[in-house]
Order: C-alpha cells, then sequence, then structure tokens
RNA sequence: GCCGGGAUGGCGGAAUUGGCAGACGCAAGGGACUUAAAAUCCCUGGCCUUCGGGCGUGCGGGUUCGAGUCCCGCUCCCGGUACCA
C-alpha cells in the first residue's frame, strides 16, 4: 500500500471548510440555553488584503473561539469592518472610484482571505460601517448625546493636519506630529468643531482601571492612567496688581506659594492683550507672542527648547503674603492646560528655575531638605524634593507634604483658593473634513440655528456619487446633498459637511454585533445584556489609548442613555506582539530583526505562506513561535518545522490506519484501571496530562505555545509506543491517542483535526465534538523520581513510591552512595524533606 | 525624567505555588536508508574539566536547607509618554 508521505492540505482545507459552513457550526444564539461566551478580535480596515500581524490576532481568536465552542458554550465570535477612513477616499482620488465601490470590493476579498485562514466567524452578525444601516445608529448616538450635552459644536484651538486636510483628535498627534504622517508637523487653527465631553467621565474612567480591569494589561491600564493625567493641586487666587482682577494659577505645590518670585502666563492668554495695549511695550510684546506661536507647537514643547520669556509690566498680588511679583509672558506655558498662567518658584521647579537665571529674577527658598540649608546663590538645580517648611510664615517648621494641604485650606477659609483636580485628558474633537464617514446629522439655519436632523429622518446617507481630488471636503461640493430645508422653518438650510472621526464607529461596534440586523435601536438591551461584557478582546496595543479609552467612555455614555446596563466593555484583554522578521535597514545596512514592512523589505504574504503551507500550519507556526504577548520572529525554517510537525501527524494516522481504525471501532476509551503493561499506562497517563495541560494553556494562561508544544510531546509518546499487530488493548490507546490528539488540535489546526477525525473513522465533526476531561486516575503514577541534595546541590535521584513514608524516604536517602560520598567526614545537621520532589541533606 | 515590559544554550522559547534549569521547536554535528541527493528514521548536544568534579538564568549584595522565581542596589534593551505647573 503507497502511503500518503505528506498531508494534502490542498484537498483537505477547503473540504472542511465547505463541511463547517454546512453544518452552520459558527452561528450564535441559537437559543439552546448554553451559556454564553463572547470572544472578539479587533475588527480590521479592509485594506483588501490580510497582512502577517492580522493572521496573528485572527489565529488567536479563533482558537480560543473554537475552545471555547468545544467546551459547550455559544460563542459569539463575530467580524466586521472598519470600513470608514482615508486610504478609501484617497484609493478613490488614485483611480477615480467611488470610496464605496472601492471598499466593498476590499471586503469580499479580505472576507475570503479569512475564510480561508479557517476563522470560525458568524458571518451572520457581520458589521460594517460604512453601511447606511450601521451609521444612521451613529448618527441616532450622536443625536443622544448631544440632547444629554455630552456632543457639543465649539470654537477651540483643534490639531489641523495638512495632510490629511482635516483636524485630529488629541490620542492622534504623536509628538506634535499626524498619526498617520510621521513626517507632518500638526497645525494649530482656531476653528469651530465638534467636541465629545469624555472629559466629563474622567474620574470614571480613571477609577474603573482599578476597580474593574485588573485583568486587563498593566501596560494598557499605566497607558490610560498617563493619558488621563490627574493631579490633585489647587487653585489660588492671584490678583492683577493694576486692575485688581482675579488671576487664577493652578499648582500641585502649594507648600511653595511663599517662594512664589514671578508669574508666567501663556502667549495665547486672552488678558495679555488687554494689559498691552496702548502700552509701550505692546509693539515689543506681540512681536515676542507672534514670533513664539509661529514658532510651532512642536519645536515650542520640546523639553529641550529654550525657556524664554518677556515681562508684561503688570504684577500680580500672591494671596498669602501680598507681595508683588512681575508677569512674564513665557514660551513655556500652554493655555490648554490649568489655567493658561502659572505661579513661579524658581527654587522649587526646574523650569522656573532656569527661567529666574537667565533673566535675573530672584529665587527664594522655602523648602529645606531634612538636615541642609540650601543657598539660592549657589544652587544648580531646583530642589523638588519634600523637605521643611522655611520663609513660609506661621507655615515655617512644618513638613512640606503637611503644608499643602494647610496653605490650601488656609486660602479656601478667606477665598482666595481651593482644592481642585485638573486632567490632561482634553475633549474627543470628532469632527473630520473628510468625505468618507459617517455625516453628522446637523442642520443649520439662518434663522433657527444648529439643529439636528430629527430621528426618524435618519439615515442622513452619503452621497452615492462625490468629486474627489479638489480642494476642501468633497462634500461639500455636492449641492443638492448640502442645501436642504429647515425642518423648523422650512426655510432655506445647510447641511453639515463634517464627517465623525472614525474611531466613533469602533466605539461600539461590538455592541452592534450582539443584535446586528436590528432597525429599530442600535441594539436591544436584552441582547446586549445576552453577551456582553465581551469576555476576552485580542487586539494591538497601539489602541491601549485611542480605541480602548473611547470603547469605555461610549460604554458609560451609553449606560447612561439607558441602553445597557454595563460599566466596562471588555472583561479581559490580550494584546498580542508584533510580527517582527529579519530584514535590512534601508539607512544604515544594519541586518536584524523588524516589524515587517515594505521599506524593510521583510514582508511575508499570508497568502503565499498559505498556498505553500496550508493555513494549519501558517496557524500553528504563529501560535508556537512565541507566547501572544510578546513580538513574534518570524523563521522560515521555524515554519518548515512546523510543516513537518503536521506531516508526523498525518503520517502516524496513515502508516497505522487499519490498527488505529480497528481500535476506534474497538471503543477508543480506555479506563485508568483497564491498563496493566508499563508502556500502556504511560501513555494513557501522557493522554490524560497532554489534555490537563492543553486545557489550562488555553483556559486559564492563553500560552498556545506550550499548549502547542504538549501535542508535539503527546505525538511523539505515539510514536514511541510499542504498537504491535493483535493487541487490542493497545490499538484502543493508539486510537485514543490520535484522536484526542486531534480534538486537542483542533482549536489551532481545524483542518487537520478534522482530516484525521474523519480518517480514523470517528463520526461527526470535531469542531463539535465536547472538549476532552482528563481523567486525574490516570494522572497516578506509582514511582516518582525525586532529587537527592547535599547542601543544596543535586547529586543523587532515588525512585520513591508516591504513597511511600517519609522516614522511609529519608533513610534511603541517607543511605544512597551518591550522597554518602558528599557527606562523609561531615555532620549532618538538617535534612529538608518535600514530598515527591526531593531530599536535601544539610551537612558541615 | 516618568510609566510599563524585558534580559535564560548558537536561536525562538519552557520551568503553573521558592524545590531536579534548558520542556517543545529551530539551527548544528554524527549515523542509517539511497548510485546520489531530497525526504524520512536513529543518536549527540549549556560551558569548562586533570573525568573527581567545577561553573552556569544581565551585574553586585541579601533572605533561605534551597532563588531564573522573593528582597535591596545597579547595568543594558524594548515600548509608551513628557516643558502638564
Amino acid at each position: 500500500m503507497a502511503i500518503e508521505t505528506y498531508y494534502p492540505f490542498q484537498e483537505c482545507e477547503p473540504k472542511w471548510r465547505q463541511a463547517w459552513a454546512e453544518r452552520g457550526l459558527f452561528r450564535a444564539g441559537v437559543g439552546d440555553g448554553r451559556p454564553k461566551a463572547y470572544v472578539l478580535e479587533q475588527f480590521p480596515y479592509p485594506s483588501g488584503k490580510l497582512h502577517m500581524g492580522h493572521v496573528r490576532v485572527y489565529t488567536i481568536g479563533d482558537a480560543l473561539a473554537r475552545f471555547r465552542r468545544m467546551q459547550g458554550y455559544d460563542v459569539l465570535h463575530p467580524m466586521g469592518f472598519d470600513a470608514f477612513g482615508l486610504p478609501a477616499e484617497n484609493a478613490a482620488i488614485k483611480h477615480g472610484a467611488q470610496p464605496g465601490e472601492w471598499t466593498e470590493r476590499c471586503i469580499d476579498q479580505m472576507r475570503e482571505q479569512f475564510t480561508r485562514l479557517g476563522c470560525s466567524y458568524d458571518w451572520d452578525r457581520e458589521v460594517v460601517t460604512c453601511r447606511d444601516d450601521y451609521y444612521r445608529w451613529n448618527q441616532w448616538i450622536f443625536i443622544k448625546m448631544w440632547e444629554r450635552g455630552l456632543a457639543e459644536r465649539r470654537k477651540a484651538a483643534v490639531n489641523w493636519c495638512p495632510k490629511c486636510n482635516t483636524v485630529l483628535a488629541n490620542e492622534q498627534v504623536i509628538n506634535g506630529r499626524c498619526w498617520r504622517h510621521e513626517d507632518t508637523d500638526v497645525e494649530v487653527r482656531q476653528l469651530d468643531q465638534w467636541f465629545l465631553k469624555i472629559t466629563d467621565y474622567a474620574e470614571e474612567l480613571l477609577g474603573d482601571l482599578d476597580a474593574k480591569l485588573a485583568a486587563w494589561p498593566n501596560l494598557v491600564t499605566a497607558q490610560q492612567r498617563n493619558w488621563i493625567g490627574r493631579s490633585e493641586g489647587a487653585e489660588v487666587v492671584f490678583r492683577v496688581k493694576e486692575s485688581g482682577e482675579p488671576l487664577p494659577i493652578f499648582t500641585t505645590r502649594p507648600d511653595t506659594l511663599f517662594g512664589v518670585t514671578f508669574m508666567s502666563i501663556a502667549p495665547e492668554h486672552p488678558k495679555i492683550m488687554e494689559w498691552i495695549a496702548g502700552k509701550p511695550n505692546e509693539a515689543e510684546v506681540k512681536e515676542f507672542i507672534s514670533r513664539v506661536v509661529h514658532e510651532g507647537r512642536e519645536s515650542r514643547t520640546d523639553e529641550a527648547a529654550e525657556k524664554v520669556g518677556m515681562p508684561l509690566g503688570v504684577s500680580a498680588v500672591n494671596p498669602v503674603n501680598d507681595e508683588e511679583i512681575p508677569i512674564y509672558v513665557a514660551n513655556f506655558v500652554l493655555m490648554e492646560y490649568g489655567t493658561g498662567a502659572i505661579m513661579a518658584v524658581p527654587a522649587h521647579d526646574q523650569r522656573d528655575f532656569e527661567f529666574a537665571r537667565k533673566y535675573g529674577i530672584p529665587i527664594r527658598v522655602v523648602i529645606q531638605p531634612q538636615g541642609q540649608t540650601l543657598d539660592p546663590a549657589a544652587m544648580e538645580a531646583a530642589y523638588v524634593e519634600p523637605g521643611v517648611m522655611t520663609q513660609s510664615a506661621q507655615f515655617d517648621g512644618a513638613a512640606s507634604e503637611q503644608a499643602k494641604g494647610a496653605i490650601t485650606r488656609w486660602l479656601a477659609g478667606r477665598g482666595k483658593g481651593e482644592p481642585t483636580v485638573q486632567y490632561r485628558l482634553r475633549d474627543w474633537l470628532i469632527s473630520r473634513q473628510r468625505f468618507w464617514g459617517t455625516p453628522i446629522p446637523f442642520v443649520f439655519c439662518a434663522d433657527c440655528g444648529l439643529g439636528p436632523v430629527p430621528i426618524d429622518e435618519l439615515p442622513v446617507k452619503l452621497p452615492k456619487k462625490a468629486e474627489f481630488g479638489g480642494e476642501g471636503n468633497p462634500l461639500a461640493s455636492v449641492r443638492e446633498w448640502v442645501n436642504v430645508t429647515c425642518h423648523k422653518c422650512g426655510g432655506p438650510a445647510r447641511r453639515e459637511t463634517d464627517t465623525m472621526d472614525t474611531f466613533f464607529d469602533s466605539s461600539w461596534y461590538y455592541l452592534r454585533y450582539c443584535d446586528a440586523h436590528n432597525d429599530r435601536l442600535p441594539f436591544a438591551k436584552e441582547a446586549a445584556a445576552a453577551w456582553m461584557p465581551v469576555g476576552i478582546y485580542v487586539g494591538g496595543k497601539e489602541h491601549a489609548i485611542l480605541h480602548l479609552l473611547y470603547s469605555r467612555f461610549f460604554t458609560k455614555v451609553l449606560r447612561d442613555l439607558g441602553l445597557i446596563e454595563l460599566d466596562e466593555p471588555f472583561a479581559r484583554l490580550l494584546c498580542q506582539g508584533m510580527v517582527l522578521s529579519e530584514g535590512e535597514d534601508p539607512r544604515t545596512g544594519e541586518v536584524k530583526m523588524f516589524k515587517m514592512s515594505k521599506s524593510v523589505g521583510n514582508v511575508i504574504d499570508p497568502g503565499e505562506l498559505m498556498d505553500t503551507h496550508g493555513a494549519d500550519v501558517a496557524r500553528l507556526f504563529i501560535l508556537f513561535a512565541s507566547p501572544p504577548d510578546k513580538d513574534l520572529e518570524w523563521s522560515e525554517t521555524g515554519v518548515e518545522g512546523m510543516a513537518r510537525f503536521v506531516n508526523r501527524i498525518w503520517r502516524a494516522t496513515q502508516n497505522n490506519l487499519e490498527t488505529l481504525r480497528a481500535g476506534v471501532a474497538a471503543g477508543a476509551e480506555v479506563e485508568p484501571g483497564a491498563v496493566e503493561r508499563e508502556a500502556d499506562r504511560e501513555l494513557l497517563r501522557r493522554i490524560h496530562e497532554t489534555t490537563r495541560r492543553v486545557t489550562v494553556d488555553l483556559a486559564e494562561r492563553e500560552q498556545f505555545n506550550t499548549a502547542i508544544a504538549a501535542c508535539m510531546e503527546l505525538l511523539n509518546a505515539l510514536n514511541d509506543y510499542p504498537l504491535r499487530e493483535g493487541d487490542p488493548l493497545g490499538s484502543r490507546l493508539a486510537a485514543l491517542a490520535m484522536t484526542r490528539l486531534a480534538l486537542l488540535l483542533a482549536p489551532f489546526a481545524p483542518h487537520l483535526a478534522e482530516e484525521v477525525w474523519s480518517q480514523l473513522g470517528r463520526e461527526g465533526l470535531a469542531a463539535e465534538q465536547p472538549w476532552p476531561r482528563w481523567d486525574a486516575a490516570a494522572l497516578k503514577v506509582e514511582t516518582v523520581e525525586i532529587a537527592l541534595q547535599v547542601n543544596g546541590k543535586v547529586r543523587a535521584r532515588l525512585q520513591v513510591g508516591v504513597e511511600e513514608a517519609e522516614a522511609s524516604v529519608r533513610e534511603r536517602a541517607l543511605a544512597e552512595p551518591g550522597v554518602q560520598n558528599f557527606i562523609d567526614g561531615k555532620q549532618v545537621r538538617k535534612v529538608i524533606y518535600v514530598r515527591h520532589k526531593l531530599v536535601n541533606v544539610v551537612a558541615t
């Protein structure tokens, strides 16, 4: 009989995908009372092509979903497309197509690739954000937010990317540059824009990180904590000497108030122009401000940038001691944070210190380090640590940490200040001057002003066609779309042409999956309650702030709108690492591991990989090569090694097909009590041990690499097992091992699992089998090998009975020649006994 | 600077609660089969060694009978973030 040496994945894989589809195995919520589980991966932008990073996330998610399904859960494992956004619009400009047509083509291609990878999605629930049956609910939610005062249009200094031709959210500005255009500095413009008041939720977003997201990676919660940036301090009301008007500042160091020797305010501060109008220094100050502002935010906010300023010729009065101090305009003060004005304490703040030295402003020490005395003239840097209060009137001698509260209370008692909390988090700017997004459903009427489109007129659909490539937002040039009649007065009105940030779309899509076809609401409350929260969410850490923070915000808003009863959307979060491969740095020529990218020339195409080795080898390799949260180093030889593993399984099946089938026919279940021979017991123990390890790795640890390693060990054990002709128990055992291996591999290599399952003559599909259980009785051994140590070093080993008494083990251990040699001539001080592990003899 | 993560053979990585470091795989060397190669199968392998043993998880200390694992102090690497008052 000719034996097939290679697993014929080309024939097997499509066959099993069809079988799954026909059985409808992946449909969720078919109402049979099984417990529910929600496994979700971040949906992709439909570029048209899966890259290796996609393969990694979706393989991880699919393995978890398949596992839970076999465990008996009713699993919701959906997929969709984050389909609005600039690339489609750029493609439209480049190829002369409409963004919608281009996007739908890409979606078809990607859906095909997902299927080819063997992903077990419930496609009935597909969500595509650029279709009006989805984005109408964006508009609906937006209007509900507006009604609650959570969405508003206002004039503000906003970030503008000249390449995207649109504004950006704060979260989309990285080091002063556009998140999509690393080479493009963001400009600041004063514009009327739509904001979502995420700052209203700052405290809850922060608090729930600790209270409810203990199962999230530290990396993500820490980044969110930083981003929200809560600072406790005090608002202190200084007064302008000349006019008496209040000039509040925010500080986290009220303990240093007596050391204030000047004040700095932001160049954009609205008071400046009032103060200098008609003064001799007016031209000079204006020139300075103009220079600083034009210098650009990027260089101005660089910490290394020189601190420069200019006195305004106006003084402030310090509320703690009525001292008059000069007010400077300074380049490093930000208008957006606090009040745009800061009290300056050169002795205890490094920036103020540098500034004071540069402009000859006095430095007054008000906090002394324990047991030392600082001399302002000799200081080389500000002293920023806590210490003992000095030169601070009645607070002298107190610990500075205590004085913070004391001084704040003193101020509050006199109406000169109060404790406050500042956040770094800014409101979310969500309007974009682009075509390919959800139209913001508002209308401007010259008489009635700004108003929402009535709910029953939603969706406001994008026009089917627009002209791309011209100036500005293409939407604005579609006259018949823009010009409408006001629903209040019937007069002429104009649609808002801004569209929503695509992060709006992705902030609630996971809820839509719960009830994807609802045409009355975004989703029914009961449907969301049935599935939410997402049990495990798999995705990249690049969304640690953006998408994950916005989604948390939306969940809380939707809760407050009464749509759900849920505080946090994602119970667990798994952030997978990047896929790297060897490449050559285009600049330095250095050869090392890089993230796959065209510029480095180290991209591996998943399509080609699946052509060569099949989907299962791709899946297995990507899960095996590295733990999921670490970066993965691509290795062609590693992939080949995985193909060898798959072929070994195949051969182990084919070489003994008759025997294995006979074993299956005879009932491939073997009770632990029924085995006598050592080799049989060993194989049975291995089967159960592997079951245990794979189950624990999947259920509790999300460690696929060790789970697959365990499967490899089981195969090795089976290959070493002396399977003989005419040994019914042996053939049943081997059949059990092989069928078990198929089931344990089913989450990782689903096609292969089906093929082995069916080759061995088992009924049904592997994917619908219950997840195997392990039997503790089969894990039992009669003897274990323990280590014998002398002074902590292993000197011998000993086989001991599992039930053997401690005294007996101690006695035999001491009698071992390997131990005796090392305690000879020494005195035994102590003998440590650890059951089933070791005996350690302490001798000197 | 601050926050988070890491450092284990030639390489990717294991070690689940403080208990035999290096599972599993890759690469390597040797052998079998073959006219030959590929494929496959078998064997070897942390380093050093005077073959007794010694040394080994980034470095230096500590706790412990025992430390990759816990504590203190460093170094380096990766990621995030930063004139945030």
